[in-house]
DNA sequence: GTCACTCGGATATTCACT
DNA sequence: AGTGAATATCCGAGTGAC
């Protein structure tokens, strides 16, 4: 028997079915939407009696053609599929209609409406160009053509170009004449993250960290940049020679970042624990910090990341070591590594523990005991239906390439089995479950953005894993910066882990997010939340006066939102540019101003 | 080389509500 | 019928494991 963690005592105990008024979309949609299909299955003996008497024999009469166009065949493919199969029955047939759609030979396309191609191939050409004109514009690209008019007039567009630049750097906090400067250093092609550390150099020049800005024009920012974003060459920000975590010199390389095999991080619980790391002393608290990204980001992100947070090693970490779903993440922090300790209960890691009742359901050639990474998106009502429908027309077992069809399906949107030949997306709430959150955590918003919350969100048994270690340190409570909170995963895991928090400021763009995280706060807090809506707002004077206010920050904790960086994002995934480098280095920013603020005072 | 996997987004379409 | 919200669909990349 699984149990939630939650405050309320009436809600203990998992249930599968949904409460009441839920509306089950995901069940009923494909439902109702079908209810011929469903009847027609009433009055049918059974998926093996039927398939074994064949459709087949019987030839392809209207209404078996209807069948598998209800399957989301094309009508044409299905007629061609049906001249094609002859005699050889149901299963072959519904073979050669997966092969068809596998290989994209829809004869509706290939023989009568060639009209569709011909346009699509010209858009596509012509997103292309689009895409590659504005690869070379980190940062702006979501603010709008602002210079498309002056195509004949390039000394304007340019200095339009320069302009947008400083803007995006004194939106990120950086006073005008130093951004001017760091543009006018480096170019107005060179990325935001280059600018930065160009500014940044020049602030940090006399503290010892790395020396003058001339250095930085070695580079050869400054000149045209004719690579791909990803080829930037970023600098080594801090001292070398007092890191000796990497032996690798300059950061004039970027080094892809190997991934752990097994992706455990540091330790497991009740794993060894024989792990030993000095930080860097600028790394060393307070405050106590903890980033996270994911880890497949691409190339070098990790490494340049890793570089501006005081070259601390990433700790990555896969969360199906944790619960039922895979998560796999980075996570940059100073905390202690010894003393670790799991929350209670530990939730269970394989799918049949999660959730009982699928295991009925399961057939014995789905051979997943776990979910891959809990998605933002969930899969539509006709992909479900059409996995059914392909399994109720196919034989027991179904035949390998309806097994590859279903089962690739069923990885790609975390599928569960919930009745005969019947697979669904998770609901919320499971999902609340499984990534460690009280039930309900979610609930009030629409489904959709309960979705796209909770994928976004931390899995809440790993990182207070890593956090548990502040519980003896805090045992009067502490203060928190929560950077990019979304339901507050960070929250929760502190709550769990029975820390107290007195004061957490916490930012957070998105409405519906901060409503959850202040109602949750509201039923089990005592301390003061004060919730930001944007990050630029939190200036270095503000983060002084809060600090001022209520005695400096414990932890600075925040998760980036990776909509650039996730490898399912594939049209805009950019590393570690445009908006995505605005926010890490908001982060940075941020973590940077505590440190030296709190220093000083 | 193949394969599986990935904190998505713009747009078209449908749905729910007034 | 009009409106905004929710949903469906297309898109097809980069990376690491093998």
């Amino acid at each position: 028997m699984v149990h939630w963690v939650s405050d309320n005592e009436d809600s203990d105990k998992f249930e599968w079915d949904s409460d009441d008024d839920d509306e089950e979309v995901g069940f009923n949609a494909a439902g109702a939407g079908s209810s011929a299909l469903a009847s027609r299955n009433i009055d049918v003996p059974g998926p093996s009696t039927r398939v074994a008497n064949g459709y087949g024999k019987a030839g392809p009469s209207a209404s078996s053609v209807q069948e598998y166009v209800a399957m989301g065949f094309p009508e044409e493919m299905v007629l061609k599929a049906m001249k094609d199969n002859g005699d050889d029955g149901v299963e072959s047939l519904v073979e050669l209609l997966l092969t068809y759609k596998a290989i994209g030979n829809d004869p509706s396309v290939n023989n009568g409406s060639t009209s569709g191609c011909a346009p699509q191939a010209a858009e596509d050409s012509d997103d292309d160009i689009l895409e590659n004109w504005d690869t070379d514009d980190a940062g702006e690209r979501n603010k709008g053509p602002a210079f498309d008019e002056s195509g004949d007039e390039d000394f304007l567009h340019e200095m339009s170009r320069k302009d947008e630049k400083v803007e995006s750097l004194v939106k990120m906090g950086f006073p005008e004449d130093e951004a001017a400067m760091a543009v006018t250093r480096c170019g107005q092609d060179a990325s935001i993250d280059v600018l930065f550390d160009s500014i940044y150099a020049s602030q940090t020049a006399g503290d010892g960290y790395y020396g003058n800005s001339s250095d930085h024009e070695d580079n050869s920012y400054g000149g045209r940049k004719k690579g791909r974003p990803g080829n930037t060459r970023k600098r080594k920000r801090f001292g070398d020679e007092a890191q000796g975590s990497r032996g690798s010199l300059g950061g004039i390389n970027d080094e892809p970042m190997p991934l752990p095999n097994p992706m455990i991080g540091f330790n497991l619980p009740n794993g060894p624990t024989s792990v030993y790391r000095s930080l860097p002393g600028q790394a060393i608290g307070p405050p106590y910090f903890y980033y996270e990204n994911v880890a497949l980001a691409p190339k070098g992100v990790w490494t340049t990341i890793s570089r501006f947070l005081y070259d601390i090693q990433p700790e990555f970490v896969d969360s199906k070591f944790f619960c039922a779903a895979a998560r796999k993440r980075g996570y940059i922090h100073n905390l202690p590594l010894v003393n670790r300790s799991a929350l209670r209960p530990i939730p269970p890691k394989t799918i049949f523990e999660a959730f009982p009742r699928t295991k009925k359901w399961w057939p014995s050639w789905d051979p997943r005991r776990q979910f891959n990474c809990l998605q933002t998106c969930v899969a539509s009502a006709k992909l479900l239906e059409r996995i059914r429908l392909a399994l109720t027309n196919s034989e027991d077992p179904p035949p390998q390439r309806v097994q590859k069809y279903v089962l690739e399906e069923c990885r790609k949107w975390n599928l569960a089995w919930v009745g005969l030949n019947k697979v669904a997306p998770l609901e919320p709430d499971e999902m609340e479950f499984l990534l460690g959150f009280p039930k309900d955590h979610t609930r009030g918003i629409s489904r959709t953005e309960r979705y796209r919350s909770l994928g976004n969100s931390f899995q809440v048994d790993t990182v207070a894993y890593h956090l548990s270690v502040l519980r003896d340190m805090f045992p009067h409570g502490m203060n928190v910066l929560s950077l990019f909170s979304g339901i507050g995963g960070a929250e929760v895991a502190l709550h769990r882990l029975g820390i107290r928090m007195n004061n957490v400021i916490s930012v957070e763009k998105s409405e519906v997010n901060r409503t959850i995280l202040k109602s949750w706060w509201d039923q089990t807090q005592t301390g003061t939340l004060i919730e930001i809506t944007d990050v630029q707002t939190l200036t270095s004077e503000k983060i002084e006066s809060y600090i001022r206010r209520i005695g400096g920050f414990d932890l600075v904790i925040g998760g980036s939102p990776c909509n650039n960086l996730a490898g399912s994002n594939r049209h805009h995934r950019d590393g570690l540019e445009g908006e995505h480098s605005a926010l890490f280095y908001h982060y940075f920013r941020i973590l940077d101003s505590v440190k030296s603020i709190m220093e000083r005072l």
